[in-house]
DNA sequence: AGTGAAAAACAATGGCG
DNA sequence: CGCCATTGTTTTTCACT
């Protein structure tokens, strides 16, 4: 489905991808209307999909998730069906937090947060390595983190 | 402050990184506890910082933006002032949706999100590599996203 | 397009077992 | 920690412009 989106819609959702927790009546204060509109306009969003859902953000040390990875797949046997299998295992990881195909060398990207170093090695061996379709794998380990945010950029961000 | 989560909390945060818009009766049916007590670990897990906060998760392609990459940057001369500016610069950036230092031979990696590739070859031309400290950029563009979700693994990691 | 107000739903506390 | 009641807030619907 696709939507017109005016000025009021695109501010919020700048505000909303933000601070999901704002009222509508604080909401309308920001992008100056009503709260009986912004509930409106809301339900509209959601139902035409522009806003997918609403999510908790969590702090992964808090949780133990100290080891953030990129990691870089390279696919040997690209018969349709082994290419299929690791395509539903990474879907299926809950660990893989991002999944990609990229132009250039690497066939697949993958985001990967776990508790620790060894959970990474035990990730790579006894889960990606060991799928027919998966030629290579080359990991990088994030030291540190500048930026996590993941905003779409809306103009007035 | 460091916080001991238990089963109950554990659940409810992963219900709420998924949902964030169940109200705390639906969340005690989920985890089995009632609202009232919902009501109060969400408050203690909120103040203690394991809940970040609240975020709408939008869908890029509604708003137009088409275009994922990821971008690698090596810095060439390691003056800490330029690296300074280098960092201030993309936490200021929207369009840089995460960004990393990385073990390995790249200096940073940085996901980046914007309408179109002349959008990115403009923020490429433009604001990275007129940067004194950035020496050498590459980027590779996401053509597919299977996963895209960033939640974090809870309890089956 | 928008507003404002009433009704319904919900969150947050406190007391008690 | 469950349950219940209360209070205040918030959402949503309706009448109206």
């Amino acid at each position: 489905m696709t939507v017109a989106l005016d000025g009021f819609d695109v501010k919020l959702l700048a505000a909303l991808q933000d601070n999901a927790a704002l009222t509508n009546a604080e909401l309308g204060e920001i992008i100056s209307l009503s709260a009986s509109q912004v509930s409106r306009r809301r339900s509209k969003l959601e139902e035409a999909g522009v806003i997918r859902g609403y999510r908790a953000a969590l702090d992964p040390e808090a949780l133990g998730l100290t080891v953030t990875a990129f990691v870089g797949v390279t696919l040997g046997a690209h018969s349709k069906e082994n290419a299929r299998k690791f395509r539903n295992m990474v879907k299926a990881m809950p660990e893989v937090q991002e999944a990609h195909t990229l132009t250039g060398d690497l066939d697949y990207m993958l985001k990967i947060v776990v508790a620790d170093l060894k959970a990474l090695s035990n990730i790579i061996n006894d889960e990606l390595l060991p799928q027919e379709a998966v030629h290579h794998v080359r990991s990088s380990i994030a030291m540190e983190t500048l930026k996590d945010d993941n905003l779409l950029p809306l103009g007035s961000s």
